[in-house]
DNA sequence: TTGTATGCGTTATCAA
DNA sequence: TTGATAACGCATACAA
């Protein structure tokens, strides 16, 4: 089979109309039975099946979710993209992922439209949108009945979305009540700045710390949160005159950089938090205390709002957050005196 | 705009007829500059960009290419797609990422078809493989137009194709000569079996060490290659009587498994490498030594022979082979007496 | 050079 | 129930 078998092919070996082998596909109890098995099996025999973007081209009806993540180079994205599409296919829904790409602007990152305009050419029935964009506004104009869910970020620019993500208060809380417990009271922070959610996990950091009566430094990365990035700031907090004697980190990238710093000053007495558990987290030689964001729920969330229209009604506008787990690992063991 | 404005509507508004209009978007010599000017000028007015899939569902000819990552978990894969898709767009060829999805089959992985056949109805004009697949059927009757070059995995099955991917040899020589240098005789390796650059690669080292004259111990982790099977494995080695001074593994990921059980027995005297230098190879508590594979080149060269016809011709049915480069590291810096 | 007609693969509308 | 026909958004052979 050079050439993909179309229903014009089928209705012909059928002996039937191609509108009447068309609507076997569509709605199956209108067509007789007899004809409805001739089509069949000429469709099996044929190795047909129907092409889906002539089919959304014509009508919207036949949906498909499309599903957009923001960088294919974050395993958390990754994840949840493909958890969403494995739930989304146990209900029949099919979905289409598609990477943003994201490049460098004159000032700061810039959103490339085209990936995503293909995308919407396709006429998705709803969007998932995975990580943080630097700018939401390509859906900002979109036909009403389109759907967007925005995981992992804020949908605040978005009015008619929502937005499923972790529990940025419960997280800090679970890291400080923690770090008190081990006896830690001058603990620094560091981390990007400018990005919103970036800005929320800062602030439900020091209002964590407050609660728990601990002296804060914060040490800004501005807006990377890579591992040279995090050991820089972390440089410059351990070179305070009272430093402090845990270091939360906006997430597990930038705490590497700061156990890098750590490890070539043969420093082994200061706390290490991380954000995300990655594996890497894990490793034995890392053994990072982290954050675990509950990536299967909030997959499950956003497929519940992707598929169902009422579930969607109900919460357009919000946020919905997910409580966040705190992994305790060899980075946090230590007791202060 | 609550819907996207069609040449329809282009038309209407330069007051000119849709093919006309058409034109202008295909090739824009064929039209006076007058229209010309009047349907660009309606077009940006109107925000319009061409609708590419009725584009692509109508004519071959505007192709794009469709690049498929065999796993969005390997940041090699999505690294070079990555690059791949900007040296694409730079001389002006668009292309679409999808993932495949390999689902647990009753006897091994299984390759889901369904998305792959989504992309393929689509009419890329080329695909890009990136990574192994279970199984390269899905491409094996395609239009012989289409151009198929498969990166990182060997492309045997598909006379048609081009693999471009690393000289596993070179790799391995460069492995074998380093740890010949520090003094090892007694290596191992470790990595899985059953796939095919698997196999190539640990016939590599075979062959490696026998020219440098090198005691080897083989130890297989199935088909598995994550740190769980990579500790396993390790347990089972370094248990044997004259154990390696050396363990060569199959991928970074395998050596961190390595690592682990090693940290966990406090054995700091074993030499290990690790294949693929991910950015969590360079960490300074990790530093594993590790191959590099020269990413950049593999999706330059894919790259030429996807937009270039001639190119592709002249190498189809060959493997093209780039030069690995070996990164050193602590985790193989001690000499052996 | 410009417009008309037709088809890509599908679905929706209408007669029969 | 079934089949002919138009349309989705676009490109092209052809005629004007």
């Amino acid at each position: 089979m050079t050439k993909r078998p179309t229903i014009h092919d089928v209705a012909a070996r059928a002996g039937v109309s191609k509108s009447t082998a068309a609507v076997v596909f569509s709605s199956p109890d209108d067509v007789s039975p007899a004809r409805r098995e001739r089509v069949l099996a000429a469709a099996t025999e044929l190795g047909y099946t129907p092409n889906a973007w002539a089919r959304s081209l014509r009508s919207a009806s036949r949906g498909f979710v499309g599903i957009i993540v923001a960088d294919f180079h974050n395993p958390l994205f990754t994840e949840i993209a493909d958890a969403a599409r494995q739930l989304l296919a146990a209900q029949g829904i099919f979905s289409f992922v598609a990477s943003a790409s994201i490049v460098d602007g004159p000032d700061g990152k810039i959103l490339d439209r085209e990936p995503i305009q293909h995308l919407l050419d396709l006429k998705p029935q709803s969007l998932f949108v995975v990580g943080g964009l630097p700018d939401l506004s390509p859906f900002a104009k979109l036909p009403e009945h389109i759907r967007v869910v925005v995981a992992l970020s804020s949908a605040h620019e978005l009015p008619g979305a929502v937005s499923v993500r972790t529990d940025e208060s419960a997280a800090m809380e679970l890291v400080c009540s923690h770090l008190s417990e081990r006896g830690h009271t001058q603990v620094a922070y560091i981390g990007p700045v400018g990005r919103r959610v970036a800005e929320e996990r800062r602030d439900a950091f020091v209002r964590a710390t407050h609660s728990h009566g601990m002296d804060v430094v914060i040490e800004s990365t501005d807006t990377a949160m890579d591992e040279a990035s995090g050991a820089e700031a972390a440089e410059r907090v351990t070179g305070l005159d009272r430093g402090p004697t845990a270091i939360v980190c906006y997430n597990d990238n930038v705490a590497f950089g700061v156990q890098n710093l750590l490890e070539r000053r043969g420093d082994r007495g200061v706390a290490v938090t991380g954000y995300d558990n990655t594996y890497i987290a894990g490793l034995e030689r890392i053994s990072l205390t982290s954050i675990e964001q509950n990536t299967v729920e909030i997959a499950q969330r956003s497929c519940e709002l992707l598929s169902d229209d009422s579930v969607f009604a109900a919460s357009v506008g919000t946020d919905i957050l997910i409580e966040p787990e705190l992994v305790t690992r060899a980075s946090t063991l230590a007791v202060i005196a």
